[in-house]
RNA sequence: GCCUCAGUAGCUCAGCAGGUUAGAGCGGCGGACUGUUAAUCCGUAGGUCGUAGGUUCGAGCCCUACCUGAGGCGCCA
């Protein structure tokens, strides 16, 4: 049977991890630096660490010399050495050198060198192999993994739910329209209107916002259900934190109360973040110092009180902080940025906590994860659980420090004449969530949830500043290249 | 959507009170170098100063509009 290319290849990650001295290896992947005619910088993307492989320049052609440039993609033969070098302990002494794909450095465009997070964005196609983007890449793999590990491991089961969605009636945001509608010339109903039932679905219908909805069905049936999968949010908003297409991961558990959905909330993201402490500790440790790096030029007033595995390590031994939506607004009014009038927003029992608000507490005042829970009830959403003094519900927003708001959840309303009172109020149109409202009337059970936005999360451990250099393929208003 | 700031060589930036031929480092190219670690050393090319108008004897610098990007706010995850 004739064996393929990668019959013949070693992971580079194996090879450091584990090799004998004297072993014959094939190693590909993509030059980081030539020095000195002579050594190779090469990586394949499995580990942050490059391999050094040493070229005898007078065993090979001045034309295939010429070809190692930043960037080209080789594959090198040839055998494991303890290395003469102080950088690394093992390297490989070139025997055969095969050009993969040549990078002509004079079209080629990155280098090098430091370059920027908004030069490297423009160049989403390439910035994956530059140490950053890859140890970035590596880390939300793991945190991807970690996501499924962790339910899988308490018995939740793994719920899809659409993408492509009939209701508009979720309250999370603005929506994408789905249509295959002639645009140019729509069909109208008498009165004007577009005739949406000529569409193919037969009705009008948008990209997801959530999977809350259906994760209920799942949770009255399966017990502990999660959702893991891209979410649209058409909202015109332009922050670091933002995208238009994010992933999300919303649990929703059937016999769960608001205080089961917190501690699920707490054991959830320390899981995630100790398992790429685990398992990628190297590449962790780049970003921290990467962060390191740029800090030194800073003022002292902007750093970072914690370095990022301080931080994390910190985040996952200590508890987070709960209080109550009052108890907050009390700590708010009684804070020193309260009196000295340095709040832009007013602090009132009723409105919604602002940016600068939620970043006093933790930032300030708890210095660690903060879960604020039973918001008043006029600015949460309809399905949210009403709490017995008739003004609050049954939410939770899971709050970290430097990123704001993580997760967003709470019980879910599962009395229908509550629920029913709650949407008439909101104008919520029933008719349309007849089966959200069946799940109620027929076998309805206490349950809640919350949803973790994942990228945000990503961002929090690998510390990187900006949201759209989390995701691979970031869309943002004004943006959808690559 | 709002507010603020920025746009000068491939990249990161400098530039003066508005005054001849616009500078540096890195990268590229040519050369030297057989133990380098963002290698080093010597040499060299490279610019319609975001776009379009305007003010002025004269604009990279001042004014207006637009485009693009960043930061902050709102919306949220």
């Amino acid at each position: 049977m004739q064996q393929g290319i990668d019959s013949r290849r070693t992971v580079i990650a194996k090879l450091l991890d584990h090799h004998e001295i004297g072993q014959t290896v094939e190693v590909m992947g993509w030059v980081r630096a030539f020095r000195g005619n002579q050594f190779i910088a090469l990586n394949d993307g499995s580990t942050i660490n490059n391999l050094q492989v040493v070229v005898d320049y007078d065993r090979f052609p001045e034309s295939l010399i010429k070809q190692i440039t930043f960037h080209a993609c080789i594959a090198v033969k040839g055998k494991v050495a303890p290395s003469k070098g102080a950088g690394q302990a093992i390297e490989v002494s070139a025997e055969s050198i095969e050009i993969f794909g040549a990078a002509n450095p004079e079209t080629y465009p990155l280098q090098p060198k430091h370059q920027t997070m908004e030069f490297l964005r423009e160049k989403a196609h390439l910035r994956m192999r530059t140490n950053t983007f890859s140890a970035v890449f590596r880390i939300r793999h793991a945190a991807a993994f970690a996501v499924h590990k962790f339910y899988n491991d308490r018995g939740y089961y793994y719920l899809h739910t659409p993408i492509i969605t009939g209701s508009d009636a979720e309250g999370a945001g603005e929506m994408f329209r789905v249509t295959t509608l002639d645009l140019q010339n729509l069909p109208k109903q008498e009165t004007g209107s577009i005739d949406w039932s000529q569409d193919f679905f037969g009705k009008a219908t948008n990209l997801t916002v959530s999977g809350q909805l259906q994760g209920e069905i799942g949770a009255l049936a399966l017990g502990k259900v999660y959702t893991f999968g891209p979410t649209f949010r058409a909202e015109n908003s332009n922050t670091s934190r933002h995208l238009a297409e994010f992933w999300m991961i919303e649990p929703e558990v059937a016999f769960f109360d608001i205080y089961d959905n917190m501690q699920l909330a707490e054991d959830f993201v320390k899981y995630i973040i100790k398992y790429v402490l685990e398992h990628h500790a190297d590449d962790l440790a780049f970003l921290d110092q990467r962060i390191k790096d740029a800090e030194k030029q800073m003022k002292a007033e902007e750093r970072r009180e914690m370095g990022l595995l301080e931080t994390l390590n910190f985040v996952v031994s200590n508890d987070f902080e709960r209080i109550t939506y009052t108890e907050a607004v009390e700590l708010l009014r009684n804070s020193t940025p309260y009196k000295k009038k340095k709040f832009k927003f007013p602090v009132e029992w009723g409105s919604d906590l602002q940016a600068e608000h939620e970043r006093w507490l933790v930032e300030k005042h708890f210095k660690k994860p903060v879960i604020v829970r039973n918001y008043p009830k006029d600015i949460k959403a309809f399905y949210m659980r009403l709490n017995d003094d008739n003004k609050t519900v049954a939410a939770m927003d899971v709050l970290f420090p430097g990123i704001g708001e993580v997760i967003g959840g709470s019980q879910r309303e599962e009395r229908t004449d509550v629920l029913l009172q709650r949407m008439a109020d909101m104008h919520i149109p029933a008719e349309e969530l007849w089966w959200y409202l069946e799940l109620r009337k027929f076998g309805g059970a206490p349950h809640a949830g919350f949803g973790l936005g994942f990228e945000r999360m990503v961002q929090f451990i690998t510390g990187m500043g900006n949201i759209r250099d989390v995701i691979a393929f970031p869309r943002t208003p004004g943006n959808a290249e690559f």
